[in-house]
DNA sequence: ATGATTATGTATCGATCATTACATAATGGA
DNA sequence: TCCATTATGTAATGATCGATACATAATCAT
């Protein structure tokens, strides 16, 4: 089946990308639609009839951004030996993505929309379920180092995930604070000080 | 010298402090005029009159959340008898500060306003500036315990207080991600877990 | 060539934004 | 009592918000 009627005369897939940029360094709400469809270099029309509505486009370009941006930090959790080194990479590798020239500190996840009172309930709502997945994908990494024998069996996963994800969301708060990335990479070899303790202190002996 | 003219009919320090607790749950950004003159039970002109403008509104606010919203978390720096004591209550105090019924979940400080791009950059500033004020004092704090002795020499006290503000600022968002006291104060616990391993690795030994 | 279909640019919609003019009301000082 | 001063309520300001109406242009199928 081809296509009908007068083509769209720009790059869907690049206005996406500009708009998933400023939605990145501004928010939901501080991306206005003029901001939009001058960063996109497209009227607003064009933009409703090519994503809907500004909610639509946002949501787009966060699964934009959870697809293309830093995917490497997701695929070490699988990649690495263990649980232990699939964390430190995690954080090592967040160090690197919040910190990197020419695109926005910090994870639009996590500083993209934080209060969900406003117009832009629907997309803090999308966010936080993001963030969810994103604990869940850190506490299954752990529960598979648990069967394959490098973490203490009986060991409180969630509560685990949940500290190092803490941690990642901080780092958010640096780095839009104008932390450099060294001051980031210190924060990841921090955060994981903390592993014996914690694997040790929640697992049961 | 007595006060001349007419007198206003609301209390300002009350309307000030529900201002406060809007910006709080709202953010600079998303607390339009009219939710804070309905929050506040004044008219705008009453609101301009009393405080000048939004931002200034605002700049009180944050004054006023610092000065009365857990003040027992800075006391806990100096009233503490080690640095580490004194982290591991700031921490646990800021655990229950995210966390108490009837109050907005996580820190004014933190959430306020994140974006400086859009029209809320003097807030976003002035937020920042106040985390900056932050590091500095649990940095000082850190300082201290090596002045005392119950911290190693050479310890990197900055990039140490660095370490437990991003914890402290993570756990803005988990609160507002609907974390529970009992889950705060467990982030409390495993920041903790990365004391001996962050102050050891960072002195010069 | 004609018509159905889709995109584009201009111009605008009502709603809401922060802010303020203005007339009126209430106080103290003279 | 009269005036200067300050606060209040109503109503409006221009600007900007997200979203569209509408006429025109460009493609495909027939």
């Amino acid at each position: 089946m081809s296509q009908r009627g007068r083509p769209r005369t720009f790059d869907r897939d690049d206005a996406l990308r500009r708009a998933m940029e400023l939605f990145w360094e501004k928010g939901y709400g501080g991306a206005s639609l003029a901001d939009l469809t001058e960063t996109m270099g497209i009227n607003s029309p064009s933009l409703y009839a090519a994503f809907g509505s500004k909610q639509a486009l946002f949501d787009e370009a966060v699964d934009l951004y959870a697809r293309t941006e830093s995917p490497e930090i997701w695929e070490a959790l699988s990649v690495e030996p263990t649980a232990r080194d699939a964390v430190a990479s995690f954080l090592r590798l967040t160090a690197l993505s919040f910190s990197r020239p020419g695109k926005p500190a910090g994870c639009l996840i996590v500083l993209g929309a934080l209060h969900d009172s406003d117009a832009s309930a629907e997309a803090c709502a999308a966010l936080r379920r993001h963030r969810a997945e994103n604990v869940e994908a850190v506490r299954a990494r752990l529960e598979r180092g648990i069967a394959e024998g490098d973490v203490p069996a009986g060991t409180d996963c969630e509560t685990v995930a949940r500290f190092f994800l803490t941690v990642q969301q901080g780092m958010s708060i640096q780095a839009r604070d104008g932390a450099t990335r060294e001051r980031l990479h210190a924060l990841a070899e921090g955060a994981m000080a903390a592993w014996d303790g914690l694997v040790g202190a929640t697992a049961t002996r």
